[in-house]
DNA sequence: GCCAACGTTGGC
DNA sequence: GCCAACGTTGGC
């Protein structure tokens, strides 16, 4: 079983709204980075667990647990004209995107935030916190995994 | 709102 | 295949 961090924009999608999804699941689309095309498709597996990380917001951080409940198919948003991820390069016959579907698990206590896990020396191998970081989905080890989860019981 | 970092595009 | 120009991400 692997781990994953994934990201989004809490304005667009918040770890509440995956949570009052019908089944609290939700299709994972809009990812339009091969790299993270690629770890969707070769290393996510159904049962995989992910943190949902808030970016772009006033307190960047990890506020939840999801898990991968259906592995990658092709992003249908991007044959969608009337989508803002609408991409004429990928087609019905040879699509080029691909998405998950995740379920909300549940909410941290607090927010995990991105300037707390930058302080945290064990975690300077992290890619999150990596300067110039811009990966939307990124793999986590089982270590790290264990240890941001450690740090939710401090205060 | 600013801007550094990064990925993608396209001319050559 | 190089690389400048451009668009986007995302912290601050």
């Amino acid at each position: 079983m692997n781990y994953w961090l994934f990201k989004s924009e809490p304005s667009t999608f918040s770890i509440t709204d995956l949570s009052n999804m019908p089944n609290k699941t939700d299709h994972w689309d809009g990812v339009r980075n091969y790299q993270a095309r690629n770890f969707m498709m070769k290393d996510m597996r159904k049962g995989d667990l992910a943190f949902f990380y808030h970016s772009n917001c006033k307190e960047p951080g990890i506020v939840g647990i999801a898990t991968i409940v259906k592995e990658a198919y092709p992003d249908f948003t991007a044959q969608d004209a009337k989508s803002p991820y609408y991409d004429p390069k990928s087609t019905a016959e040879n699509p080029r995107w691909f998405m998950v579907d995740v379920k909300y698990i549940r909410e941290l206590k607090r927010n995990i935030t991105l300037a707390e896990l930058k302080e945290l020396k064990e975690l300077k191998d992290f890619p999150l916190v990596r300067k110039g970081n811009r990966l939307s989905i990124m793999p986590v080890t089982k270590e790290d995994w264990n240890f941001i989860l450690g740090q939710e019981k401090k205060t």
